[in-house]
DNA sequence: CGATGCATTGAGAGAAATCAACCTGAGTGG
DNA sequence: CCACTCAGGTTGATTTCTCTCAATGCATCG
């Protein structure tokens, strides 16, 4: 379970030139660098950041990133592939906190203790950036851009976290998956991807347990959007057909007899 | 509902100088600067952050600091009182996302898009230290001390909130509800009061909401504790008898019958 | 091929919600 | 002073939504 990950970058390998391996994994090159850290930074601010940057490293499939009670060093920013974090309490059992893709970082939960608060694990084989938080702390000094946005992905994360507030409180079964598939597709979309025809990195039990429903409830939510015409399941593979009455239900306006 | 905030400021009243009603306002006096912003700082530092607070003012019970929607210009710290903070979703209904105490800032998460994301209302007459943000971004840049304590904040923001979603995912009505007083419990403790005996400043309604439970469950389990011995209840006054045993029912160690 | 892991489906149980009645204390006004 | 209201809180009976338990299906894999 507890898999560790190797320091292995396999780009470094014999008939790459050491620098083109080097450019590729620069900010400027990255797909997410205007959803990630550098937004809107000149160039000459992006290669200071690039500097500070430990080492892009690979997380393969059911890896931890970092584990709840780890001292804190770096925040991770998502390159590619999917995460999910995790709180686990006194009875042993989790309770997923979020779905993390392409762009999002990691970490920021540590910052007030200096320790992990939850577990980081890779949904399938990804790549993060490791930011030396110490080291981003001296940038933020002089690069004020670079702070402001900063501060708006805390706060960001802060309101995604409301949502899910809102999400567990109010929202009966079919509502919260409704709201989780229409919160998957925007993000999706954001990101340049299709927003109706995606697949799941997360199996039935993971969706269940970060909605607070069952295995079993959640696969009969699914088989009942399917036979309201509302998508198309096809094991982790979904295609939704009907968008606006599937934010209809999740935003309560219609109820999904 | 809706009751305007006036500009009222009593203290500069005749019989006061009015640098002592100043002095009387400062970060060094107040007795939250060990908790609030300004935790950390030099006594130069404290007095460059009190030059750019705009206002201390009075927020009478019942009114709304800000609304979602508004316009994001200050950060509240709470001096004084007890606030409640709650989002409205499309069907009108409020869910309350939590209560504040002084100490506190409030506002983080309206950062990232320049509105707030939720109604900010006072549970009792209470009083907060408005701080304009685009000021406090200024003082960053030669401020390490306090940007620190600030990023602290926002990430305790984000994991006070990840307990929320725990709270609200896995636990049973007597865990959330012995949870919910015991977190109360700590905070007033950290702030000098007494950890076993406090008053309520939110109705059983606000409790319910903010635990998603009925406000009839609130009342059962209140009368379920006080029947166990583990409190004694009037009212909105808490005098808790049995405190490790109401935090092994939190933490789901015990179960009560 | 059986084994294993994940997903689906059905029947029954249970925790909390809902509905409804009632209590209590503060405030109001005759 | 007492009757009245009204909001907030309590208590009891019933319902409902989702969980739990159990059986089954359906892929992948050694």
């Amino acid at each position: 379970m507890s898999q560790s990950i190797g320091i292995s970058n396999p780009e470094t390998k014999a008939d790459t030139p050491l620098d083109l391996s080097a450019l590729r994994t620069r900010c400027s090159s990255c797909s997410m660098h205007e959803l990630c850290l550098p937004m809107g930074l000149g160039e000459e601010d992006m290669n200071r950041l690039d500097q500070i940057i430990g080492r892009r490293r690979k997380v393969p499939r059911d890896a931890v990133l970092y584990r709840m009670g780890d001292p804190f060093t770096n925040l991770y920013a998502i390159r590619l592939g999917h995460f999910k974090t995790y709180q686990i309490n006194r009875e042993g059992d989790q309770q997923i906190t979020g779905f993390h893709m392409a762009g999002e970082l990691l970490g920021m939960d540590a910052i007030s203790t200096d320790r992990h608060h939850c577990d980081a694990v890779a949904l399938e084989d990804s790549e993060v950036c490791e930011i030396p938080f110490s080291r981003l702390e001296h940038l933020f000094s002089d690069m004020p851009t670079l702070l402001r946005h900063f501060h708006r992905m805390m706060s960001q994360e802060i309101t995604r976290e409301q949502n899910v507030m809102l999400l567990l409180g109010n929202m009966r079964a079919d509502q919260r998956f409704a709201a989780f598939l229409m919160n998957l597709s925007s993000r999706y979309a954001t990101r340049g991807y299709s927003s109706t025809s995606f697949q799941l990195r997360m199996g039935r039990e993971e969706i269940g347990n970060y909605l607070s429903l069952t295995i079993e409830s959640v696969s009969r939510l699914l088989n009942k959007f399917k036979k309201q015409g509302l998508l198309k399941v096809n094991n982790r593979e979904i295609e939704i057909i009907d968008l606006p009455r599937l934010k209809a239900i999740a935003a309560g306006t219609e109820v999904c007899a």
